[in-house]
DNA sequence: ACGTTTCATTGACAATAGTCAAGAGTGTTT
DNA sequence: AAACACTCTTGACTATTGTCAATGAAACGT
């Protein structure tokens, strides 16, 4: 249990059985079945969550229509950390896009592994330092290219994630509207 | 001196005196002429910077054409982080808006700072978590609104920054180009 | 104070993306 | 097997944004 949690912690920072395991003691398993809330918007956020096994995403809505900010599949991690943090309330979504299995870090958790153990801070300080990274980069793709070029990187850089989430998902992840992708699609099969 | 860099500093993280005069010794001042550049595309960042005074900003360039990624005022931090902790290539250009006062802390500054001072990791921790969320917002309001409450919004947000930038660098921040922002500018003034 | 560059605005037109509505194909449930 | 929900595609039309070019105003450097 955890193998996936702690090969990627392993990845970042090393760890001594001793300390893998009172980490271990701090995290919550829980499973989602597709379609599941693990947050609502409105509510308050009470855990970082670690994917094991299936498939996640986090979204915000405005005027009934859906924007997705982020995807989550095995060895990624989501949650809405502003409100994780500052316990306000939360402003995007995340529900299971497929059955999956979760390690939750919980608010106390968190706090209490910030204390007593360096190396869980080290942790998520480059956990977070790599996703803004990734953000600044989409970010940048976003104002930069045209929506065909940003489709081809994102097949390019996620072809897992583009194989098992639905279209509309993707282009709602690009923030185009599922028309558009479909034609942009169309467009690039002519061409070939 | 870093007056400014370390009262931003204790409203994350306080410091003793004694802890402040450890911090101090690792880092470097730098002025910046308007125009000047701090870092270009294809040159390795060796620091971060703090803003004491003045305004950057951090662009990407793409056939020819400038996209606004950041922009830095006082009491702001900019770098190529990428670049900054892997030694890559940066894919960003930053230079100065105004003339500048900096803060820099070089990459043996920082790497001795996380061994010696956990205060600092600390600081960092936070630093890149604020930055994170606040990109998360830019970017959930940029796949969800139309440019002009995009608009809107970066003024309410921005006020400071909104008044001392030339509006095409806006636009370019946003993500549109100049005269999109123009007519919606027009567009806003005439319901009025 | 001068000439030069940078900026913002506007117009005419082109390209791109959104809207609304219909239909076909899948897969699931009952 | 029939009914249903979901997904993707396509067409016709509208709205938004980009492109190119010109102009006037402001800011800048010397």
């Amino acid at each position: 249990m955890y193998e996936l949690f702690f090969q990627k912690f392993q990845e970042k920072v090393p760890l001594t059985d001793e300390e893998q395991e009172q980490i271990k003691a701090y995290l919550t398993p829980k499973k989602l079945r597709k379609r599941q809330y693990l947050l609502q918007e409105g509510e308050v956020c009470k855990a970082i969550a670690f994917v094991e096994r299936g498939a996640l995403r986090e979204y915000s809505v405005d005027n009934g229509s859906e924007h997705i900010l982020q995807f989550a599949i095995e060895g990624w991690t989501i949650s809405d950390l502003f409100s994780f943090l500052t316990g306000e309330q939360a402003t995007y979504n995340i529900d299971a896009l497929e059955d999956a299995e979760l390690v939750l870090i919980t608010k106390g958790a968190h706090e209490e592994l910030l204390k007593k153990q360096p190396k869980y801070e080290t942790y998520m300080r480059l956990l977070i330092t790599g996703a803004y990274i990734a953000l600044q980069r989409r970010l940048t793709s976003n104002i930069s290219l045209p929506v065909e070029e940003r489709y081809t990187s994102f097949t390019e850089m996620y072809p897992d994630i583009a194989q098992r989430v639905p279209q509309h998902m993707i282009a709602s992840f690009m923030g185009v509207k599922p028309e558009t992708l479909s034609r942009i699609r169309k467009k690039m099969a002519d061409r070939k």
